[in-house]
DNA sequence: AACTATTTATAAGA
DNA sequence: TTCTTATAAATAGTT
């Protein structure tokens, strides 16, 4: 997706890396929660940040 | 997205939900991996189906 | 934080 | 049921 195809490989500079960090958290939530409320399926998801920050998602809970 | 926009809510048809479970978690895992790669996070990803079958993955394995 | 060009995911169909 | 295709959705780079 976006502007140029991205290699899926570590982003070496930190905002860049910080940026897609949070735009793809929020994305990996959403679909997350559509899984479980479409296919009636119990998802949990748990992200740390590379500075250890939680992120987390059990089964649609927002 | 798809041919027409789908509503997200519970699909009733058993078999289109199990085809879309698949779908969407084949989809889930990868965008997990792909954001554990980019961004240097953890990720962990538990999905039980309806049928109770397991499927998990963490931090990019496989 | 908002935009938009482009890539990616996927709902239906073959 | 695996492959294709039309379309919706996500998002990389930009402002």
């Amino acid at each position: 997706m976006g502007k140029k195809k991205l290699e899926i490989k570590r982003i070496e500079n930190k905002s860049s890396r910080q940026i897609t960090f949070s735009k793809r958290r929020n994305g990996l939530m959403k679909k997350a929660r559509e899984l479980s409320i479409l296919c009636d399926a119990k998802v949990a998801l748990f992200i740390f940040s590379s500075t250890g920050k939680l992120f987390d998602l059990c089964n649609g809970d927002r």
